[in-house]
Order: C-alpha cells, then sequence, then structure tokens
DNA sequence: GAGAAATCTGACACCGGTATCCATGTCCGT
DNA sequence: ACGGACATGGATACCGGTGTCAGATTTCTC
C-alpha cells in the first residue's frame, strides 16, 4: 500500500492566539521567552502550542528578523573524509540550536567558482559560513564575504595575518616534527610528496620539510620533491617519479594522507616492503591512515577541533567577530604507527 | 589589516520597482518569467536590476509561496566516502537550480532519532528529503515524513514493497554474482562477514551469499558468518573470528569495503597473503576499494547514480510523486580486481 | 469612430512571524 | 478617592515577496 503524503496545513501562531484567546505578539513572546509575561498566560499559551503541536515557520521569522539560522559551509575539497569529519564537528556545535548546515561545494579551478559562491551568499543570505581550505586560502573569496556582509570563517593551514578570521593549525611546525623523526631514523635521502602549487597548505607543508632538512644538515635538493594535487591518483604519479630516482629515497613525507595511500600502492606495485625499503609519513590522520597496511605514520591535523571551534566563533554571541577578527591556533602532532622504519642497508 | 564586514542593506523589490517605476508586481513578474509582459517594460526592469544587483529574498519567497527550496539529506551513515558520493551525485542535479542542500545526520541508535528527524522536517520544512541506508530502511520514518506531508525518497538495497518511494539496487541478486565468482574459481570454504541485524541491506546481501552457496551444491554454515555493523573495526573483529576457525575459509564476502578492509588488515597482521591465502570481495566500491593493495574485488553500487535519480524524484515537476510513488531499480555489478584467486592448496 | 476583445499593469491583501507603541489593569502613596 | 508608576496585553505596521482581480491601455472589428 503506498504511503500517501497528506496536504496537511501546519498550525500558525494565529491560531494559537485564536485558540488560547490571546494576540499573535503575546503567543510570540512565550515563544521566545519575553521575561514580561504573566504565569497565568504563559501556561495557557503553552498548553495550546503543545495541543495542537505548533511549530514556528522559520522562513517567516527569518523574514521578520532579517536574519536566518543557517551555517554554510563552502569547500572544494575532494577529500571526503576530510569534509565529513569537518561536518561532523559543524554539526557537533549546532545541534541543539536553531541552525541548520547548508553544504555548498564548489568547483575548484572552475573559473566561475567566486560568481558561484556569491550567488550563493546573495541568494541564502546565511548567517554565517564556514571555508574550506583549499578554497579558504582565496583572499578575494574572503573579501566577498566580507563585502557582501556575512559572517565567515576560514580554516588554514597557518596564520594569514594578524586578523583574518583563521581557524589555523601549524603545519609548518608539525611538518618539520614528522621529517626530523624520519631524518632521527637515519634516512638520509628523504623524499616529499607536495601539495599543488599556489596552496597555502601545500607551501607550509614543504617549508617544514626544507626546515627540517637544513635543521638535519642535508641538502634540499629539487628532485626529492614530486608535487601532487592531494588526489590518490596524483599522490601514484609522484610515488613514480620518486621511486625512478637513482638512487632511491629511504623515506617519503606525502602532504596528505591520501597521496600516501597512492605511494604506498605504487610502492607495493613496485614489490617494495614497507617500511622496510621505504618509509613513509603522511599528514591528516583521516580514517585512510589507520586502515592502511602497514599502519601510516602521519601528523594528525585536528581538523573536527577546529571545526567545532569555527562554529563556535560563526555562532557566537560575540558580535564584533566581524570587526575584531580572532585567530585561533591549533596543533597538531605525529602519530607513530607503523610505516617508518630506519632505512634497510 | 582586518577585512571588515559591512552592514549592507540588500536592495528589495519594492528599490528595484520604485527605481523602474513599475509596481511590485510587475517586478515579480519579470522575475517568474511571467509571458504576459510588455518586452518594454521587461527591459527597463531588468535594467534596474542588473544595475542595482538585486537579488530576491528567498525566505520572503519561500513564505509567500508556502514552500521552500531546500533539499534535506537525512543519513546515519558512517561511511564518509559514500555519503560524499551520494551528496556529489544530489549536488549535480540541485546545481544549477534554485534548490539548495541541508544536510541532517542523525544518531543511528539513540532513542531520539524519530523526534529529532521531526523537529527537522517541522522546523525546516524541506520541499523534499532523501533518505540514505541504512536509515532509510526504516518504514517508520517513512511514515513520519508521509505524516508531515514532506516529499520523500528513499534509498536502499531492494525494493520494500510496490511502492515505497524507493530507489533501489538488486543487491541480493548482486552479491549472488559476486560469491558465485568465488565458487567458480574454487573456494568451497567461503565465509561472510555480513552487516548488523535488522538492516534490510544485510538481510539482503546475506541472502544471496546463501543462494550462491546453495546454486554451487556447498553447505550454508552459520559459523562461517561472522557479523559486523559496516565499520572498519567490526570488520576486523569478524574476520578475526573467521580466521580463527579450522579449517580456515580460503575467501570472504564482505558485506561492504569498510569492512573488507578491515579483513585485509587482520589478514596481513596474521601475515596471510591476499589473495593466494585468503580471497576477499567487497561491497560498495567506494574509493577504498581501488586504493587498498592489493585492489578489492567488490560489488560497484551505483549510489551516486541513485541519488541523481532521487534527486530528480524530488524536485521533478511530478507533483503526483507522492500519490504514485514509482521505485527504480539500479543494477549493481561486480568489479574484478587483484583480491581474489583461486585457493592456494 | 465606437465598442469589444485582448493585453498589460497596479492596488491590495496575504504568507507567518516580530517590533513598536499605546491602552488597559493593578498596586501603591497621599 | 485620586493620580501615577509599573506590569501586562493588543492593534497595527512591517519584513519581502506572490496571488487576485479590477482597471487601464492597446488592438482589433465592423
Amino acid at each position: 500500500m503506498a504511503i500517501l503524503v497528506k496536504k496537511s496545513t501546519q498550525p500558525t501562531i494565529n491560531d494559537v492566539a485564536r485558540l488560547a484567546g490571546v494576540s499573535k505578539k503575546t503567543v510570540s513572546r512565550v515563544i521566545n521567552q519575553s521575561p514580561l509575561l504573566n504565569g497565568d498566560t504563559r501556561k495557557r499559551v503553552e498548553a495550546v502550542i503543545a495541543e495542537i503541536g505548533y511549530v514556528p515557520n522559520p522562513q517567516a521569522r527569518a523574514l521578520a528578523l532579517r536574519r536566518n539560522f543557517l551555517i554554510g559551509l563552502i569547500h572544494d575539497n575532494p577529500n571526503a573524509q576530510m569534509v565529513l569529519n569537518v561536518q561532523q564537528g559543524l554539526l557537533e556545535v549546532l545541534r541543539d540550536t536553531e541552525f541548520e548546515l547548508i553544504v555548498h561545494p564548489v568547483d575548484r579551478g572552475s573559473g566561475s567558482m567566486l560568481d558561484d559562491v556569491r550567488q550563493f551568499l546573495e541568494r541564502q543570505r546565511p548567517y554565517g559560513v564556514m571555508l574550506l581550505p583549499p578554497i579558504s586560502e582565496n583572499d578575494t573569496l574572503a573579501e566577498l564575504c566580507a563585502e557582501i556582509g556575512c559572517r565567515f570563517v576560514r580554516m588554514g593551514s597557518a596564520q594569514f595575518g594578524p586578523a583574518a578570521n583563521m581557524v589555523a593549525s601549524n603545519d609548518r611546525e608539525a611538518v618539520r616534527g614528522a621529517v626530523e623523526h624520519l631524518a632521527a631514523a637515519g634516512h638520509r635521502r628523504i623524499g616529499m610528496i607536495a601539495g599543488p602549487h599556489g596552496f597555502r597548505s601545500a607551501f607550509e607543508r614543504q617549508q617544514g620539510y626544507e626546515q627540517a632538512l637544513e635543521d638535519a644538515g642535508l641538502p634540499v635538493q629539487r628532485t626529492l620533491v614530486a608535487q601532487g594535487d592531494y588526489t590518490f591518483e596524483s599522490g601514484m604519479r609522484a610515488a613514480e617519479r620518486l621511486l625512478d630516482l637513482a638512487p632511491r629515497p629511504t623515506a617519503v613525507f606525502c602532504s596528505n594522507d591520501e597521496m600516501a595511500a597512492g605511494a604506498l600502492h605504487v610502492a607495493r606495485q613496485r614489490g617494495l616492503d614497507i617500511p622496510a625499503d621505504l618509509s613513509i609519513v603522511g599528514f591528516d590522520d583521516t580514517s585512510i591512515a589507520s586502515h592502511l597496511w602497514p599502519p601510516l605514520t602521519t601528523v594528525r591535523w585536528p581538523i573536527a577541533t577546529m571545526a567545532r571551534a569555527a562554529a563556535l566563533k560563526l555562532i557566537g554571541d560575540n558580535d564584533e567577530i566581524a570587526d575584531e577578527p580572532q585567530d585561533a591556533l591549533f596543533v597538531s602532532t605525529l602519530i607513530r604507527r607503523a610505516s617508518v622504519a630506519p632505512p634497510s642497508a
């Protein structure tokens, strides 16, 4: 038997007012917990609300209040796990508030990206938006949000300036620690699979890599750095280039787990033993890292925590968010698993 | 320098009307492409709109039209890749429409799940919602949607009835084919890591497994079926139980890729060679399947295609969606990769 | 050129909330 | 008993769109 969709009509504030024998405004006061209400009237109204199952219409509310309760998540991130981690962090905060989450992915690289976002912002006028890397690194985009008058928070891999509404991590330091770990294990030829050109996160992580090499007294060599675009496939291609070198690097740091997985894949294809023949370190600590075999040593990027913080900034009472943007810094830590060992020979 | 958020005021339909020297309604006609408009007036209004950058307020529109343009995605699925695949399929359809996507994850198992969903539906009154498995298998939930009067489409692993607004795949047949493939390779002891009890998808897939065994003249043994809950960790635990058996199964079919990855992980821990010592088949063909080593033979579940179809059903002009729910069936196919081989001894 | 028909346009009410502001009722001091 | 401070509640306008319907204009017909 078919399940039919009733064309039911939802009770409105007028129905409540009529049944309770009060005016709309009084009902509105009850809903909004106004303090200037007789306890008796309040109870009567509440009883009616409960009885007929009245729920305020958010669209009408939004119209009257000249604001809505939508938080936008704008991203161009191909990494499902990361996006979902962020969503989870966000929703944890949004749960039990009246806010709802609107997800708006955009085409990276598409020339109309800015127009797309502008249209989204102008149409929905979300209360606030959250910008995920890598698109969050785009200053023009941030300026667009500001111009339109939309609260925003950017998640990123480094402080961009004294005040850029940034919730950031310390990627450079974290990567430096990770590569140091490789050097300390005895590796002298440490390759890197870097992120795409023009991305702040890619830049920061590469800087960390180079600093660690310098600290360890190792030469920084162009050929040891292959570039990917944060996808598994690009990680494979980059790894192929690195593994074709002679002598082969004995370790490789990858700018994210996805590319590390690609590198591991290629190494396996070539019959290399991980970690004996090649040590691999990733970045992000998404679930793929611990699921791989061997489990991947990686930098844990506290993305869900950052998302929670960003959400709190967005919906916080702090109305000065725009005038006094505050940045927050989160610390990434190295998670040691089984994909790193001293070089074999 | 801080990026300031301007408290700008958006132009309204009244501004446009005043500047163009016409009435609100005429502007509304221009926006809605009403055919009964003098070309001249239309152009004048359009010019003003373009000049002052007018964008209609969706909240006001929603209020006046007594409907909005929000599509809800309700899910309790822990699998990030799958959820994102669905989101992608959905958004592909929603892009270039005026619909926006609201994501509303719920706590599986939480006792308040139905209340949570009810609150979401009553508050947001989305134009339509999409229910993802496993929560989509919950008939009570579907009835709730119908009761509230919200369009909905359920994605699932089998037809639930003659008309249940279902976009479904043929899991049973697909699994039968997959297990047949194992039997054809010469496996006689084929284990299964099943999904959680009470889930339709889990049931369908187990039925497919059992049918394949019967078809191949193999005994259906309780001990060869271990149960998981679709997570990596549960896959590990289930695999441990199966690999502890003596004699050990030489192949295992897993109800999803995530658990297959867990099984692969455990096999590796025990020093087994895949596929020589153990053949593994998964289900879903999420990206993890091709990223694993060895690449996983798996059933491709066309979830993004299904999501597109579901989205079209939701936003389609077809107003009878409620009265004449139509089901659609999608075919899953076996993707042969390297995790299956004939048994070694 | 007058009247009818077809075409366009605008005044007005309405969607379901909130804000403003004034009218009433209550309690108190004198 | 009267006036004023204070607490409470209601009438009304408004947010920014859309629907209705009547009136104005144009076009067509004879």
